[in-house]
DNA sequence: CAGTGAAACGGAGTAAGTCTCCGCTTGATG
DNA sequence: CATCAAGCGGAGACTTACTCCGTTTCACTG
């Protein structure tokens, strides 16, 4: 690639950042462009659609997982104390941004959404906490990872849309976590 | 009102429903107006918004809600299979029109949104069913309705948006209900 | 059963946003 | 420094939201 247009890719990436923290995920597109000082053809030309600027910007949460994970899993106390911060994580990494947990969470069982990468990352992640919570004998049978991951999506979609407050959602992972971990 | 105005509304609201069963709540709205048979503006001063629209259209399921919680308690076996019933035809509701789950669920804690008359017959469905489970002692401690309400919503729209058969809602609710109920 | 005023209509028009096309500019290369 | 493909930008075509106002229609009254 022209080092004028790394630059510019660069700089739309930044700008695209700024703008969907500002006003959601769907912002208009040539506002991002103006902002970037660049003409809305050379946007289109990087990132032919919405979604690949979607991409593009979850991909610095992403390196951020594995972090998160770790933090979760050194919590204080017992695996559901464990469970729940890494719950609460979870979803507040899906609300960064204005309307991402619903469109993230909806390309989890999509095989060709280009975000879907991206969210494999947030599944993997569940999974091996799970993985943990099953090592220690605490988890139910039968629960599936992916349906963990879609409930937590949809929790996340609905504290995103309603604008709720932590100790408003924590009820919900709540009942997630007795929904997952033994009686 | 004015006989032709009535007949306008009626019918829009009817051509709205088809509509928006095609194409979703976000369909162009001067499309509902052409199908009508009448311009822009006549829609536009019978509904003044597009959620105006949807709380017009919705007002025909929620005669349906008081049924459904009764078929659902009249299910074959124990509070699980009762409250599982309920579930399912919560998210069937929810899901009837694509994009509504989200739209209904987020106008929950609203107070000021014109859903809010609509999707608080839901939750009071919900929390009849909630109390009937809580009569036969099986409902666990702390259990909040709006809560559990969010939870459904939530499902209701990931099954909305990744277009997901009703055996894949299932293990979720599945969750949800081990959640709710004592162990 | 006209006449009349208010209610309601319709559609042209404005505004905002998406996305493309193509003539011009610029960076890399020999 | 000449060349030319890669890249740029912005005008403009298209789509949808929503308004404004001249015209039509209904309901009521004498």
């Amino acid at each position: 690639m022209r080092a004028d247009a790394q630059r510019n890719r660069d700089r739309l990436i930044e700008v695209a950042h700024e703008v969907f923290r500002e006003r959601g995920l769907d912002a208009p597109l040539d506002e991002v462009a103006r902002r970037a000082g660049v003409g809305p053809g050379t946007l289109y030309r990087h990132f032919p659609t919405r979604e690949a600027l979607h991409e593009a910007i979850m991909a610095t949460w992403i390196e951020e997982v594995a972090g998160q994970v770790e933090k979760a899993m050194a919590t204080e106390g017992g695996c559901r104390e464990k469970l729940l911060a890494w719950f609460e994580e979870y979803v507040a990494l899906l609300t960064r941004h204005q309307g991402a947990a619903a469109k993230i969470t909806a390309s989890l069982g999509c095989q060709d959404s280009p975000l879907r990468t991206k969210c494999q990352t947030y599944a993997d992640a569940n999974e091996s906490v799970l993985a943990e919570m099953a090592d220690n004998g605490v988890l139910r049978e039968g629960v599936d990872n992916l349906d963990v991951c879609r409930l937590l999506g949809g929790v996340a979609t609905m504290a995103d849309q309603s604008s709720l407050a932590p100790e408003d959602v924590r009820p919900m992972l709540d009942v997630i976590a007795n929904g997952v971990l033994k009686a």
